[in-house]
DNA sequence: CCCAGGTGAGAGAGCGCTCTCATGAAGATA
DNA sequence: TATCTTCATGAGAGCGCTCTCTCACCTGGG
């Protein structure tokens, strides 16, 4: 039935060449109207569609863009963070006419065995690199120019184009808000400080709190590595501490963190303020969470769009572009509580 | 530098042929050891990378298969299960030498757009479709031959090829477990009977409960749609009919439940017992549910590797695979309780 | 009535690869 | 020594497409 039509058979069938249909389905000139409308006809009939790998073989364009999610951070895949990501990435690829190809590692074995294959020419357009950590050397090899890459967050070399979101800008606003709320003993639980938006984050909120004439207590700050029972664990080890408020640099974490204060009574926030980074904590988790939002899927589209005009070429790397975050006040900062509580001071200088 | 390497240029520069630069590629025999080695020395020096677009070309494969997720579940991508069965289906693909192209689409509208790209020759070796609906139309256009698909679900079409968890086998477990216990008025919030899994569900469990003498009394049911939040609701409405024990056809709509009995102060499993089907719910969530295990990952993986014999023609469609479940007794089905209660019956016929 | 200028359409080359077939050298058999 | 079989290698065709070049035809101005 559907065996084998190439532009020569619908060539055939139209009573034309091959380089006529070819000009019709590539919506070129130099076709009267009754031979287009004829072709068109035949191809509709028959269903035909072009060979994709000739295609490509004479244009050096495939039309697939690859996206890498690193090996290490597949137990990470849980978080709803890639979905929306991947979501994001695949909505912007569809209208622009690409396809997306998921690179997932299971280990650096695999990484380094599949590599060539990412940026072997005639397979992929163009990269989308997530979730790097500082000196990754995959992203050192990759983006050696063979092939255009976008990476999502900032990546700690320069010279390479990326888009991130503010996450200094969106820490800043959680100490802002805090700040605001009169809370004297602010603490933080942090991302890993090998990630550039865990650096990112830390560094916002320290100049947060500066801005208030505020600093950050060395105690009253545990760090985790993003995942919900290193926020737990690092919580239990503050509560001691004491802090009145602390800003947790993702919601996972913030997720664990509410859990611990749970299992020690502690009230949140009569008794201690949580302020999150993420804005994907589903609606559902009693009490709505305090948190910073990022656009998690515009980001991954923004970054498509960035590649498509790094492959065609409209822009020369590095571009970058920075996403806007917002303060989404919930129930666990204490922003909506008739009088927020004061402990002794520990954040001033 | 590495600029357009082809056969040829590899050829010249190790005093060969074409021919057989080829040959060393592809491990073909026929060639003697020393030029062997002389032409891999030069491979290895230049990076050379075959062109995978020129190969397709000719061998009719393309080395990608596509995994395609229908346009209604996009809300439920934030279901860990899609995460799991992406990885598990990505780790298959990989040893295999498939790369794996997703296709999310956004609406029905992008779906039929899009779809001639999906079954289009020379562009995707095979297909794995998943979380499909029952009388689901782009089933019915994909599977009609053009291309080997894999279904990851029981589809309600004949003559597909598809690899499903045993979720009759699973429901029944849970039924028999919790008859076992003791309980008298079971009941169930059921997942959508438009979609195999829920309904195959729904009778595996009607089943176990028919093993135990049992009936499920229709006004102890509720059916949700795989959401937490209709786990709550139909745990709302079950509350004012006092079941003492419910089975949740999903962890994700188990929470819901157990949000809803947690508002109401009513305990599990000493008040009621819930038992949840997936086995992906965290394990931090306290209490830890009693779940039946689906093996997620490895029905990916295992959709892959059929999915490679139908390509190779190793075997014909269609072809079909059921994973084993198994029970996880946690704390919420009251199996660790020092004595199950009972309430007046209502399970008997 | 002839020739520039434009326009629709076909012929041909070539993208980089695989695969079949031809060739020539070396070894085996009569 | 003549003929037959290996085996290593090269030459050539062709996968289905795009793109350039060429040609045939039609128009209109001189």
């Amino acid at each position: 039935m559907t065996q084998n039509l190439t532009l020569e058979s619908i060539g055939r069938l139209a009573g034309v060449s091959r380089s006529t249909v070819s000009r019709v389905i590539n919506d070129q000139a130099s076709v009267s109207p009754d031979v287009r409308d004829r072709v068109k006809e035949v191809i509709r009939l028959t269903g035909y569609a072009p060979n994709l790998a000739a295609r490509s073989l004479v244009s050096g364009r495939t039309g697939v863009i690859g996206l890498v999610i690193p090996s290490r951070v597949h137990s990470l895949f849980e978080d709803p963070y890639f979905a929306r990501l991947i979501q994001g990435i695949s909505a912007a690829s569809n209208p622009s006419g690409n396809t997306l190809s998921l690179f997932l590692f299971q280990n650096e074995e695999e990484e380094s065995r599949l590599y060539p294959r990412v940026v072997t020419p005639g397979f992929l357009d163009g990269l989308v690199i997530t979730a790097t950590r500082m000196g990754d050397p995959l992203l050192a090899r990759i983006s050696n120019g063979e092939i255009p890459v976008v990476v999502v967050g900032r990546p700690d070399a320069d010279g390479v184009s990326y888009v991130d979101v503010d996450n200094r800008g969106g820490a800043a606003l959680a100490a802002n808000h805090l700040c605001s709320l009169g809370y004297q003993r602010i603490g933080m639980i942090g991302a890993p400080t090998g990630t550039t938006a865990g650096a990112d984050r830390l560094t916002g909120f320290v100049e947060g709190l500066a801005e208030c004439d505020r600093v950050l207590q060395r105690n009253l700050r545990e760090d985790g590595d993003f995942s919900e029972s290193s926020g737990y664990e690092a919580m239990k080890k503050l509560i001691a501490r004491e802090p009145d408020a602390v800003f947790v640099a993702s919601d996972t974490m913030a997720l664990g963190a509410l859990r611990a204060l749970k299992e020690q009574n502690i009230r949140v926030p009569e008794d201690i303020a949580i302020i999150g980074f993420d804005g994907l904590a589903p609606d559902r988790s009693s009490p709505i969470l305090t948190t910073i939002r990022q656009p998690v899927m515009q980001t991954g589209s923004r970054a498509v769009e960035l590649l498509n005009d790094l492959i065609s070429g409209a822009l020369a790397a590095p571009i970058s572009e920075i996403m806007p975050v917002e303060l989404v006040v919930g129930d666990t900062c204490g922003a909506n509580l008739p009088e927020p509580r004061r402990k002794g001071s520990a954040n001033e200088p």
